[in-house]
DNA sequence: CATGAATGAGACTTCATTCAT
DNA sequence: TATGAATGAAGTCTCATTCAT
């Protein structure tokens, strides 16, 4: 996007806000806190946004599209309504693992921000938990899935155990190594599939 | 003096401040705002409460109190794990029936509210998901729940579970019947017990 | 002034703001302060006085009526100028030795707080100038006072001395033992009368 | 980009303050008060200043270093210590008639505001006091100076004369003309210096 | 006399946003 | 593009004072 061979400004500006949002929480920055991390002057901040809410926005919108992408192309492939939950929860903990300050922006400041991001973006929210449980449902169709539990109802039991393992290593609630995300992956399906108790 | 009989406006507060956080939000709503829901000067509020803050430290703790001594009840009893967590569930599902309004709060302002009183309660939502942990391992160790998933590991995706129930209901992402209601109990601890597959 | 053997409430809530307001200050210091140093209920200082300024007003006036007396008693003895000065001067010096915390607030929070109750009182300190200024006019009539020296220059100038000596006591800016005020009370009215210079 | 030429806003909100300060008093005007004096946005104040009270402290340490290297300038010469102390009283008259409302400021809000700017700016006060004293010290060293006073009693003793003698004029307690200021060089000094008696 | 709950006006400070250069 | 001075609305908290008991 850059014009020229100069950094692209925008760019800057927008990674720069993911760690100061993750430092500080995004109503305790202040925009200028922003262009200082970001080096810049802070009336440019608004020379590429419109406002501090749509540096924001930008950050979830350009991640959650990733996610929302990375689900459909699951769903499109031919393998079983388990192995296409453990795809997602492995999307989920490799996107944590890659860059666990965005992951904290998005979860903190809009997924779990329910009063303020979160509504505003609840319908492209709304759209990964309905594709989850379309998944659910056609597990169910298949014979795999039992059909007591609501898809729905299911794709939220999901998302939400995976969101909170998240809190957990971002507020360091539970430890989070390599290991634990790599077994994280497998635990969080086997959970959701298999259940807690022995067979 | 005769602190009887009198209309307890501490209390009537309180009680204005939960509407008043739940309909607007803790950030969005000004100190003014609860008076005036609470038909009370200005100044009372800060008469019983040092601070905004404290209002809605105040409702937390009261409320979390109440959550933890429940699962410290449901753990003391000789029921199976299974059943523990079921009680839990059902405790937390009820709270939200009885008191939606309350528990809105407590869970959108506080316990995913990462950043602020997240972060200040953190203690005390820590002792809650250890508690539950506890079970698990209690579990574990009867040999009713299989071991290779860590007992915190499963505490959180309960919990995380749950709350993202009572959020879906909160934000009306999924309907909130009385038979919804009736239902997630069961269906939580079924699906994290028993699994989503077909046995 | 107390009815019956009962103490007098009214002079506990006087004596406790001399403490207050001489350890916070006047305008840092809430009426509630004072009633908690008196240990009574706070309504009961506006049972007594019918606004927080009043209470400092009150001090004021007791004290300040006392100087003026004192200088007046002095004024009419017949001791040279030079005497009544000395004695003035060492009134004041004892004041502050008898009643350091009184004399702090008078001066703190009232002659020297000329924005303030300064102006409200400035008739009565006035007084006091005045008083002094015909006491070294008698002093020039008499022929022992030099006569190129306003009187009124003179007072202004002698008081001010005093004053900033207790100010330099009362923050410590200067040491303030009892040889000291003893020492004072000559060396004032040496330094004025006779001048520093050698003779 | 460009700063000369421009207005400097910062002087004309310090300027204004000036003006505000002496006119109604730190404590009584509001921050709006000087904007509007200074015909600058209320938050430009807070642009400039952190705080209300960082504007009288900037003011303050402005000026009080102006006396501070008057004082140190004229110590430095070799004139005798009478001559010195006259050069200092001089300065300081001068300084009020040169600018009445700043010297207002300082004395009454930060000099003899011994609760609240005067503790904060103590230091920088008592600088002043000790080179004063300095000068006594070195007068009587010298043979001029009679050495029964204490050279800090001495100085507090000047310095106390001289700013009530402003406070006089300030608060028009004494008359305030040109005469007036030409004789009070002289006459403080004289009467410290010779004394009040006839020789 | 005595209490302290109740009132509400008032002021500081913050900070997103604008805009002239 | 880039800068940062300038704007001003908004909200928390304080505390003197009143008044019912």
């Amino acid at each position: 996007m850059a014009r020229n061979g100069s950094p692209d400004k925008r760019r800057i500006i927008l990674d720069a806000a993911v760690r100061v949002f993750a430092r500080q929480g995004f109503h305790t920055c202040r925009v200028s806190d922003i262009a200082d991390e970001a080096q810049v002057a802070y009336g440019l901040v608004y020379h590429y946004f419109g406002s501090k809410d749509e540096v924001l926005d930008t950050l979830f919108v350009e991640r959650w599209d990733i996610l929302l992408e990375a689900i459909r192309e699951t769903d499109a492939t031919d393998i079983p309504a388990r192995e296409k939950l453990r795809a997602i929860a492995s999307f989920i903990v490799d996107s944590y693992r890659h860059d666990p300050e965005l992951m904290k922006v998005i979860i903190v400041e809009v997924t779990r921000a329910a009063n303020s991001f979160g509504r505003t973006h609840l319908p492209e929210i709304r759209r990964a938990y309905d594709s989850i449980a379309k998944i659910v449902a056609d597990g169910q169709e298949a014979g795999v899935f039992r059909r007591d539990i609501d898809p729905t109802f299911a794709s939220m039991s999901f998302y939400g155990a995976i969101e909170q393992l998240l809190s957990g290593w971002i507020f360091e609630v539970i430890p989070a190594s390599d290991t634990d995300f790599d077994q994280a992956r497998s635990l969080v399906v086997a959970m959701i599939c298999d259940g807690l108790e022995l067979r």
